[in-house]
DNA sequence: GACGCAATCTTAACAACGTCAAGATGACGC
DNA sequence: GCGTCATCTTGACGTTGTTAAGATTGCGTC
């Protein structure tokens, strides 16, 4: 085996590498999962040496980290696009639907997000930024159900709330921890959970006997 | 370097060899990580060769499989007792503040426990039992604080929720995503979420204007 | 009490991985 | 036309999970 690809004579000064990388890696990921995502698969895919990569990326982890902010990136226009109108509850339904969904179409790359591979705070820049970005938009969500600024305390402690909540219920799913009903789509998902709280606020509020 | 270890002459039939590369490996994986754990590292520090392991384990996953169960067993251990008593929103909160620190007392074993290698069904027993165990601790302490049955709708829907909820906020406590106010106490996060809902709660049932 | 079986652990080896060092290739400015 | 330098390659090293085959020993059987 160990076929020269298709890395044919004019294999050398490629040109754009590392976003051709980047889409190798992505299609990629979804197809083998999270850690099982190789540099040398990536490369073979692309057509190029297994050590390519070195000279636009510092290593793995920073090809993946630009895996990693490019979802969040696409998380946060996700969010964006769902939450531009609507109130209240349903602004909170729409965002939360379009969280869960772009999550579990791309399920390898949402387990990628949060990893452990990003745990500590040595990130590159990109990838805290469209992180930021992202948790920014779910809170430009909660600011406008909640109708105050963005900065109050009511919003920064409901967007924290809101964020548990979604990632939870998306990371349950996610790994197939909820007992299957017959019906799993998305819009069951997030109204029986809305659901749920409603019951336990209620119970909250107004202590039994 | 490669030292015989400490396994002298007597290192055949150590006996209890699969408890002891448990044992190890749980510490170890606190150390490194739950990225990093490698089947070597765990047999040279029981002092075994690094195929022992095979014997007693099918692969690395199913090691890990057991280590993740024993966590989910702790966890529901360290619900139960949290949830004894109290009522309301106070069982709530203990019962959320007990997950959360579990989570950050065993921060790799958590990760462990809602990693990538388990998406799939392919689950030994032990974690599949452990783990609905866990999430049976969760759902008595919401039937409880709702006053209902175990397997009420409203029970059901409640539980997912609060499990949504307390994964999520723990997830992103542990990877270091709450941009750390002063305070970064377990009570503090419990204490400021369960507001944030409160808020959106208030806001969702009485919409604005 | 010797024998042999089977459980237990070993050494040796393989393929795949991330990564480094050194060399080949070719685009582009002088 | 020539040198420079970014770009890509080959080759190698150490580590990983895992398999195959051999050594060691506890234990039941005659």
């Amino acid at each position: 085996m160990a076929k020269p690809a298709n890395r044919s004579r004019d294999a050398y000064h490629v040109g754009n590498l590392a976003p051709q990388l980047l889409a190798a890696a992505r299609t990629l990921l979804e197809e083998v999962g999270p850690t099982k995502l190789s540099l040398r698969a990536v490369s073979e895919r692309v057509g190029v040496s297994a050590t390519a990569a070195y000279h636009h990326f510092q290593n793995r982890n920073e090809l993946i980290s630009h895996l990693a902010a490019q979802g969040f990136a696409e998380l946060a226009a996700a969010l964006q696009r769902a939450c531009s109108n609507g109130s209240g509850l349903d602004r909170v339904r729409a965002g939360s639907l379009a969280y869960l969904h772009f999550a579990r179409s791309n399920p390898a790359l949402y387990q990628l997000m949060f990893g452990p591979e990003f745990t500590d705070e040595a990130l590159i820049p990109a990838l805290q930024r469209e992180r930021l970005a992202a948790f920014g938009e779910l809170k430009r969500m909660v600011a406008e159900t909640l109708g105050q600024a963005l900065d109050s305390s009511d919003v920064r402690k409901a967007s924290v709330a809101a964020w548990s909540y979604i990632h939870g219920l998306t990371s349950l799913v996610i790994h197939g921890l909820l007992p299957g009903a017959a019906d799993n789509s998305d819009e069951h998902f997030v109204e029986r959970t809305l659901e749920g709280f409603a019951a336990l606020a209620i119970s909250c509020t107004t202590p039994i006997k």
